[in-house]
DNA sequence: ACCTGAACACCGTTCAAGT
DNA sequence: ACCTGAACACCGTTCAAGT
């Protein structure tokens, strides 16, 4: 960073605002309020500049998306290097999603930008890599956990289950879950009042299911959770606890055609 | 029907026309492929003729989602009705799921669409409506099969756990499965050969872990497949192992914009 | 009553011309 | 070397004018 010249740093810099201020304009009006006009305009500069700093406005959506994955990452590697059983850190992973969500609320819309294939087949080769690099490492920090698990003898694996396919198992059902609370994913139910919970406890029922020990029912469990709070995420835990710091944003709800 | 003028009931056809075309482009080019210049192209009409059939763009695709849905429920509905233990039936219910997709497969893009909720935003509440409706009466179908379980003995609930949270599990676990494979979620292990499977026995697992009778251990649901493929779904398996009938288009693969 | 297509508004992206 | 903004291509949508 030091050995770049003021002129290259100051370009350096507007990378980043670019990015701050796509990420306003997402959550104010969704993707459709995403504009390289407006980007341009709030940062006080020409629509043509932005292409000095991104191949195209979803390679600016997707690096965005990248920062806030590589955040989230590095929550769930805390969370895998927390003291205690397999079963155990693998709950520290869970809570590590559900509190890193719980954080950022308002910028989860991104992940809906993510999921829109038309946006990221628009995208360079480059940054997709840098987002896929991104899920390889959250799976095998999961991964490991299972193998950790099943190497301390708390879990056997049943016939035909692979490391991979139960770590799909929780990962699908921990996405499925959050993808229904971002409204990619559409629920039936009227009013789902507790997401975070649903997924947590059949996450749990879940390893019950395969018998990864210790079960539900031989451990306290919301003592782990208790554990983590305090040992891993006692600033993020005060942080969650002083309202104004967290969702001041409002979320992202663009004007409606009918009714 | 029959009581309409023939004028009439030529513009009613040119509304599934319009579809048709709708979702021949969005199989070969994604959304992005989908123009109301194109359609009106195909379809041998002005522009402006389209607004005469659908208030925007994304009212007919939505609609389009919502006709795919509602074949997707009326499998499940079906499956649901299967003559058996109340597991059974709920294995049933996955299986339906699944053969659809597999029956089905270039369709699947639809889904994409209705997963955006740019596009969502954008269309009619009308047309949104009706794609609810379909997701309240697939919920139900589960939902009542969870409660005959509980009625006839075969599963109690935990403490704290909820018909909805119950069925919620389960149905963020197939869907985030099935997100995965539709590139909706991504995932990041490398080759998810059979992501059917690995749904089927994480579901499988989960029921497990529910204490849900019979569990995989005390019965042979694999019988359960073969009764439900002979006495409900014949048709459909005959279907799918004539290759030639089934998977004729090819996927959705835009161009992508660098290497 | 239905259809047409010019016209409008709004984008993303490029690139010759400036500084 | 960096920035500008006119110009281009491409959309969705509307509506006065046709038939």
């Amino acid at each position: 960073m030091a050995d770049l010249s003021p002129k290259a740093q100051e370009i350096r810099a507007r990378d980043g605002r670019i990015l701050e201020i796509a990420r306003e304009l997402l959550n104010q009006g969704g993707y459709a309020g995403v504009t390289i006009g407006k980007i341009a305009a709030a940062l006080g500069y020409s629509r043509g500049t932005i292409y000095n700093h991104f191949s195209c406005k979803e390679d600016a959506l997707l690096t965005l998306a990248a920062r806030y994955y590589e955040r989230q990452l590095a929550f769930c590697e805390r969370a895998a290097a927390f003291r205690g059983r397999a079963r155990e850190r693998m709950v520290a992973v869970g809570e590590a999603n559900e509190l890193f969500l719980r954080l950022y609320p308002e910028e989860a819309s991104i992940i809906e930008v993510v999921c829109a294939q038309a946006i990221r087949n628009r995208s360079t080769s480059e940054c997709r890599a840098r987002l896929r690099e991104c899920e390889i490492r959250v799976n095998s920090v999961v991964e490991g956990i299972v193998r950790d698990a099943i190497a301390q003898g708390d879990l056997s694996l049943p016939d035909g289950v692979s490391v991979r396919s139960l770590t799909f198992g929780f990962w699908a059902l921990t996405m499925g879950g959050y993808a229904t609370m971002l409204g990619i994913l559409s629920i039936p139910a009227a009013n789902l009042d507790d997401v975070f919970e649903e997924v947590r406890t059949n996450c749990n029922t879940l390893a019950d299911g395969f018998g990864w020990h210790p079960l539900s029912s031989e451990w306290d469990y919301e003592a782990t959770l208790r554990r983590l709070h305090n040992e891993v995420f006692s600033e993020e835990m005060r942080r969650l606890e002083t309202p104004a710091a967290v969702a001041t944003h409002e979320t992202a709800t663009p004007p409606e055609k009918n009714t």
